[in-house]
DNA sequence: ATTGACTGATTGTCGGACAATCTCAGTGTG
DNA sequence: CACACTGAGATTGTCCGACAATCAGTCAAT
């Protein structure tokens, strides 16, 4: 028998150090809206309030500064990150990017790749038509979108859209007006799913530039206006 | 007069930490070979070694960790990344996703962006016509994708692109082979570029396709080749 | 051949310590 | 009043030492 043969595919158990433990609540607090934008993140506050370690909660926000959720400014410490309009900006040009090559891709990508797109599509419907909360709406459009970059198959382009789509939820977070075009963004979705199953790469590509255009549009009203010289 | 203006950009003095000269050490030893891939990085050994606490080695590690470099496994530690493959056809594929995307944005580019590019080629040019490493030209010629990659002018798209340029180095370390395509190389960037500069984006696109996949094709050679069942 | 127990090495986390640095209010000086 | 200096307090960066948890290998017992 050969030696590392894996008879139980399904079984698995991940340790889960303290370390993650305290870097997911962070990530949940960050979008739930729970800690502004440019709050600053003291070591020994978080230490004490989670009862664990100066050097644990210190590594936690590394993972944090890593993903971009934070930023760590030398001897003054780490704060939430505050995205400016620039930063939405690139944002959304960056997701653009990734999504369009992706849907460029739809044709070559593989079944399960283009499930995951209708399976993302269909669990937006299912909750946009029940009563759900916004955080949810939103996380399931993030899904779509997700899947979309999903059809470049490449875990390292999609590990960096899921950094995107970090950002967009934290500077979604706290905002939460339950905007009333949820309805008209379903119909924009269906309308791009449909394009892409029918071979129409081309009109799906207008049809993501437009959307992301108006998901700029909102996104920079997040960001609190600045006073001109 | 405004507050915060810069009157010297050229200046800067920037606090080094000394996590941060622990991480570059090891990025350089990573480069030169000096570390093969697979290669166990003990946290006391490093700090004995380097006359630095283990939590020093330890943030550090996790500095390599989150930039890919290295593959931290719960509860046995971290080691070398070694790239199989999968891996390196996911790199090309994506440096080909943002290399396109730069290279189809030409035209609304910025100068400077444009200029990068040329200075990249200049550069690459001057070192392939004198002596130089190995080394410093797979320096040269990674800086003319990076500078392709450039012209998306969008930051967060750099970063995962210097991400792929640091794996690609990682790859190449120790390999060293001074390949004789060096040339044949530096004719391809100089087509590739005066294709950008007179327009032709499609047939540039496809130079670089071709060039990307022979990247492939000699990046596989390296990866240690697999007993077959 | 499988199981179980033991050992040594390594990591994960903790707590405390101290110097370096930043912030800011206060103080003095012109 | 404007300005530079100073000092206290807070915070981070780094170090040290400690200990439990976990892992890899050995070796005996069944």
């Amino acid at each position: 028998m050969p030696e590392h043969e894996n008879n139980f595919p399904t079984l698995s158990v991940e340790p889960v150090s303290i370390v993650d433990r305290v870097a997911d609540e962070l990530r949940r607090a960050l979008f739930e809206g729970e800690l502004e934008p440019g709050t600053a993140l003291r070591e020994v506050a978080l230490a004490e309030s989670l009862g664990v370690a100066r050097s644990t909660v210190r590594e936690a926000l590394g993972l944090l500064v890593a993903d971009g959720l934070a930023d760590r400014i030398p001897n003054k410490g780490t704060a939430v990150h505050a995205l400016d309009a620039d930063d939405i900006r690139d944002v959304c040009h960056a997701r653009l990017v990734l999504e369009s090559s992706g849907i460029e891709r739809w044709d070559q990508a593989s079944e399960q790749a283009r499930d995951e797109v209708r399976a993302a599509l269909t669990e937006f419907n299912r909750l946009t038509a029940g009563t759900a909360t916004s955080q949810e709406i939103t996380a399931a459009h993030l899904a779509i979108h997700r899947a979309l970059a999903g059809l470049n198959e490449s875990p390292r382009l999609l590990g960096t859209a899921d950094a995107l789509y970090a950002e967009i939820r934290l500077a979604l977070a706290g905002v939460d007006r339950a905007r009333g075009n949820v309805r008209e963004q379903a119909h924009a979705h269906g309308d791009l799913v449909r394009l892409l199953e029918r071979g129409h790469i081309a009109e799906a590509l207008t049809d993501l530039r437009e959307h992301l255009a108006g998901a700029e549009q909102s996104l920079l009203e997040t960001v609190p206006a600045v006073d001109a010289p």
